[in-house]
DNA sequence: ATTTATATTGCAAACGTTTGCGGGAACGAT
DNA sequence: ATCGTTCCCGCAAACGTTTGCAATATAAAT
């Protein structure tokens, strides 16, 4: 079985192609008694556009391209959820890549989407990217960027963002309040920006209440479950003398989370715990998590808008836009 | 800047673009000689075949769409993984979609990506899908369909599953075999099948032991926390007296999880409880749940390859495939 | 009646590939 | 010298659209 194109419509009405083109596309030029009879037709015939022809012609399709490291992590996921949604209310369909932190292959699964001629791409990069250029390439071609969480500082694109320093600031500033006084932190890879401006937070935290920072428990890792428990791990074997934890993310504060409940500690009572994320498990754990609540759902969503309007406004260059979105101090019983 | 195409190369060379297409193509027609100069510039122009021009041409792209109730879930989202890792080092790249358990939404999906040409499709079906004519539909256009998980009796196509009945009836065994006589079943929706085969093993477990299976505590409803909470709930606040749950699902089993703990009771001693799929989760609540661990990840891997395999078979017609994969019950502390 | 403007349509090129067919050159065989 | 092969290559159509330009018809203005 075929499917009907405008030839086929042309023929059936003896009239050009063109003409149908342009009846189908509401052009101006067009009878109104024609372009009835052409969408009659159209619609008889179950005509549907070939996105593949109109991508040759226009050289662009109606595609969007996303690039996260791990769409299994929850965060990914729902943001690629978030993303999804609006873009199939605006016509566009998603091509999802993962680069499984592995710069090599962002670089690839980028350069793909291109000649791919998506119509834009939605990214947030890997732990190993330290550079930006791929994404550089993408503006020479015209195709608009949207980072969200995880950014490209040297890419000038628009960036849907949370305060990471801010919301750590927050979360420490909680433990703090709550009477903990010797507080870990348990980060995540320096090449990360949010990572170090979460580290950032947790230094203000300190400094503004006159607290010094020290070094000797302050551990940067990955971001898994397992670097949470081997820092802890770290901490316990070497005999530090810590009162709480401040994860750079949930599954690194579960990793020490679990540690601690090993090693037969009280959480809340002999250690406090604070996440980053509120990934779904936090609330589930016992205690249930103090985290940092990230809007993953709504953050696709926005990257998602941004990038449609971009699409849409064509050439017309507009400034790229940087939206911070709010977080949320979730107090639950781990502090 | 524009992409360099085969009519560049052609006229670099002041040969016939044909040849060139050819040449690149290792078509034995074409001079040893002239292969080696074509490929020396088109490396030189970095040259990537335009795949919007191939699809256009061939009525196929290099795509697989991926058609999912919700992208979020554990289950899916690493299904997807194992999709996308498959379809990456075979040179294709996946349209994800999601139905949000929808029919309607599912059909348009469907539509939708056939009409973009996508050389085959991975699908969970949505919770609401009774019917699978936009399956057959993709049939007759000559597009391959491989289901995974939440398969569709009546189309002929290749499935990943697992044995549900079989899996259930081997985790209700486990709780007999421990010593639980009363054991309530939390399903999921009716309409889905894989619901309707746990709740078979369920019963085969307790048939096989001669025990009677008492229809005031089974409950059927969602697939989501809340679902399991509000059954747990009627079970208590009607007053049932019950030793066990086998819930359908690992979010069922949380949900009921949460209300046992909630009523103050002890889980192993005064319930126990085994849940479905062995989501991330399952090991961290505490105690940890006992499930049956469903290789999510794997299961996309076999669906994407076996859907590659068929499209690399092209018009050859080869039977479906139905590959059966195993799970395993993980005891853990809360049986 | 002639010119001008307006409304509607069609022609053909273009987007980047692949591929059936035809053809020239070189060579060996007769 | 003629023929048949073999090797290599080019022409042109095709995939389904859009769009600049030309063309026709009709109506309005002079």
């Amino acid at each position: 079985m075929k499917q009907k194109t405008i030839v086929d419509i042309a023929k059936e009405l003896n009239i050009s192609v063109s003409t149908v083109s342009r009846a189908l596309n509401n052009h101006p030029d067009i009878n109104e008694n024609t372009k009835l009879l052409v969408n009659k037709i159209a619609k008889k015939f179950g005509y549907v556009p070939n996105p593949i022809a109109l991508g040759l012609r226009k050289n662009r399709t109606s595609t969007i391209g996303v690039i996260v490291p791990e769409i299994k992590h929850d965060f990914f996921s729902s943001a690629i959820s978030g993303i999804e949604e609006i873009a199939y209310h605006s016509g566009f369909t998603i091509i999802v890549c993962q680069s499984n932190e592995s710069y090599e292959r962002e670089v690839i699964n980028t350069r793909a989407l291109m000649h791919h001629r998506v119509a834009g791409i939605i990214v947030s990069i890997s732990q190993t990217t330290q550079n930006g250029d791929h994404f550089k390439e993408l503006n020479k071609h015209g195709i608009p960027v949207v980072f969200f969480d995880r950014v490209c500082q040297d890419v000038k694109a628009s960036k849907v963002i949370i305060d990471d320093r801010k919301s750590a600031f927050n979360a420490v500033s909680h433990l703090i309040e709550k009477g903990y006084r010797k507080i870990a932190h348990f980060g995540g890879p320096k090449e990360l920006d949010i990572c170090l401006k979460r580290f950032g937070g947790y230094k203000d935290a300190l400094e503004c209440e006159g607290m010094t920072v020290d070094n000797s428990i302050i551990y940067f890792g990955g971001l898994h479950e397992e670097d949470g428990y081997t820092a802890m791990n770290k901490l316990i074997n070497e005999n530090k003398h810590i009162d709480a934890v401040f994860a750079a993310n949930d599954p690194i504060a579960i990793g020490a989370f679990q540690r601690i409940k090993e090693a037969g500690l009280k959480i809340p009572e002999d250690i406090g715990i604070v996440g980053f994320s509120n990934n779904k498990i936090t609330s589930l754990v016992e205690p249930p998590l103090t985290t940092v609540n990230q809007p993953s759902f709504n953050m696709g969503k926005r990257a998602s808008e941004i990038l449609i309007e971009t699409i849409n406004k064509d050439n017309i260059k507009i400034e790229p836009i940087v939206e911070v979105l709010d977080t949320e101090l979730i107090i639950r019983k781990s502090t």
